[in-house]
DNA sequence: CTGAAAGCGCTTACAG
DNA sequence: CTGAAAGCGCTTACAG
């Protein structure tokens, strides 16, 4: 007799018993909730798809018996059928970055108003390793939040791409695979960070990036060169170190060492900002802003800090999330890839690590291209 | 003709071409790999279970023909039939402490280990809701990092324990609910604090904690309460504040404007002690520790900052971690849970917001419980 | 709109 | 050890 249940005697039949919830016998299935509310296991069925063929007084009963056992569709048994999971897995390898947390949750909140949940990918070796595990899992779509390791992040796009996989790069892009991503205007938070610099009356510039040539460190790189060549300014010395506090600790204090030493130092990220600025202040007894300026990128928490009061680009997280939430969305549910880039613009804030503009009420001026704002930290 | 694939015939048969990988039609199954291997689709099956009845030469075809196809076995069939997912849930609703990225990496790395997945618990609103999403997932195990909100934690525990569902709280315990839990020993960790200040001929002091009641917060404070009665100390002021930075700040702010100012404050934890570091240096114009000693607890990151050189207890979250996924384990192997309560000592780290020892050798005393260290931060 | 039935891709008694 | 078959709990054509 098929379409009945089967082996299922053995389970205390949870009609009215109050907390027929989990732990002993299994929890309810379809076929449980149909038996309560007197309709078949076809209707139950629909009574939980949005879009499904059923009446109001239908749905309405069974959604009460569901209520009363407790029940909700096994998720592994409708993803066989459907051949979809629900759930979205995120390669977040760069966890250590104090924006990440915050981004976390973000798209923690976002994915649940969609109905998707979170897996997160285990720390795989290689991209076939990871490719496997999702399809293993049959994940709809993957965020890739860095991409530190850069071969491992590329190697996995790269497969993603010609899978199939519907992909998402969150802050980062890779010129040579077409693949949908969002980022801060990285280029244009350069460009505001050489204004911010050269408005003060500095001179001697210097750029400290991350150890590997990611597209968010390159942007915020050419970005703030070209705009300091276009305004005639020098070139900015350029150092590379760990993407990390302790990395920009260890540039900062060999930079600032140097008999050339620059007065303004704009870094890739609020880190190693961070880290140049405690090198400044206690490793070499400089004052900041009086004998160095310092800027970041992200604006992570500490940035905000009494003790920082890091000047700096905030990375547009919200925006950011949306936009990104929005792409994965539709590269799931089409099944072609679009690989559209978006861009959005990050907004200064300026606090004390930088100097003042001579003569100006202490915000930045005008010319800025978004309009900057003084925190208030 | 049961047992034979269905429906497939539409698909390539992806026999020796070689990217047969997911994208255009569905990735491949058990049958096309007993296809490829010349067997029958069980031993495909036994092939990927570890104490599965099956020789050696059979499995080695099988797994060569499974490399070939790049086939994983769907993990959604699996879970339906064996009714466990292999999906571990992680509740983390305090993403914000700085510490809990480590935490979570670490837990990534010893569950991939045991081949469990980490699915994130969506921000629910109701301990209702939180039980329904295991249930609906399949859940084998969840992970509470935090007890914030407090309420919600609990109700989710108090639900996990009636449905039995395994459930480990990490760094938080619930006197009145019979949960396995494995925490730093948060109340020795106080009295550390307590040797730490009393050493330096401190007389004034102040605990500040978080909000809530939760166990971490109470057993810090308990523990140093304690000790300073012990000592004939006399007590200390109590303060309770968010479990931030903002509310430390906040919090220190508002102590250190009081006739009768505290000169050793311990915190709760380190976020909330580098706010109110900040507050007595930039707020009130102290000098930190000549003024008034600051300590923390946790041990995160910016505490190891040159700018902060924060004093305080390291969680032992290499060690914790250890733990929980022990627990967890065993938790989802037998069916009982054990309520088991595990406690590790945290080090205590001597940096510079705590005076020195008067005539001592910068180190803390011997005469504490857990060797003390000195930090090179 | 409703119900009976097939099928998703596995695991695991059951025979041999 | 190996294979044929049942069954896990759903979704979704297919009839009515």
């Amino acid at each position: 007799m098929p379409g009945k249940p089967k082996q299922t005697s053995g389970r205390p039949k949870a009609a009215d018993a109050d907390p027929p919830v989990a732990g002993r016998g299994r929890p309810p299935t379809s076929y449980d909730v149909a038996h309560l509310a007197g309709v078949s296991q076809s209707t139950v069925s629909r009574a939980f798809a949005a879009e499904a063929p059923i009446s109001p007084p239908f749905r309405k009963k069974v959604l009460e018996a569901a209520r009363r056992l407790h029940y909700r569709p096994n998720a592994a048994a409708r993803s066989l059928t459907t051949n979809r999971s629900g759930v979205v897995a995120f390669f977040v390898p760069n966890i250590g970055n104090p924006i990440y947390p915050s981004v976390l949750e973000q798209f923690s909140q976002r994915l649940r108003a969609m109905d998707r949940q979170i897996l997160l990918l285990p720390p795989v070796q290689t991209a076939d390793e990871a490719l496997m595990w999702l399809t293993q899992y049959r994940v709809e779509g993957l965020v890739i939040t860095a991409a530190s390791p850069l071969a491992l992040s590329k190697a996995i796009a790269r497969k993603c791409v010609g899978a199939g996989v519907p992909l998402v790069l969150f802050n980062r892009y890779f010129a040579d695979i077409p693949v949908a991503s969002v980022s801060c205007d990285n280029a244009l938070g350069g460009a505001l960070a050489a204004e911010t610099l050269l408005a003060a009356r500095h001179r001697r510039f210097a750029f400290i990036g991350g150890p590997e040539p990611t597209s968010a460190d390159a942007d915020r790189c050419a970005g703030f060169v070209a705009r300091l060549r276009e305004r005639g300014a020098p070139p900015p010395l350029i150092e590379k170190t760990m993407f990390s506090y302790a990395g920009g600790h260890a540039a900062g204090l060999a930079l600032l060492a140097r008999r050339d030493r620059p007065d303004a130092i704009f870094c890739a990220n609020d880190l190693i900002a961070l880290g140049v600025l405690d090198a400044a202040r206690y490793g070499h007894r400089l004052k900041v802003p009086r004998d160095v300026s310092i800027m970041g990128f992200d604006d992570v928490p500490m940035a905000a800090w009494a003790g920082n009061a890091l000047t700096t680009v905030r990375l547009p997280v919200e925006e950011m999330v949306e936009r990104a939430v929005e792409l994965l969305g539709r590269a799931m549910a089409e099944r072609q890839e679009k690989a559209e880039v978006v861009r959005i613009a990050g907004e200064l804030f300026v606090r004390s690590t930088t100097r003042a503009v001579p003569g100006g009420s202490g915000r930045a001026p005008a010319l800025f291209a978004v309009g900057p704002r003084r925190a208030n930290s």
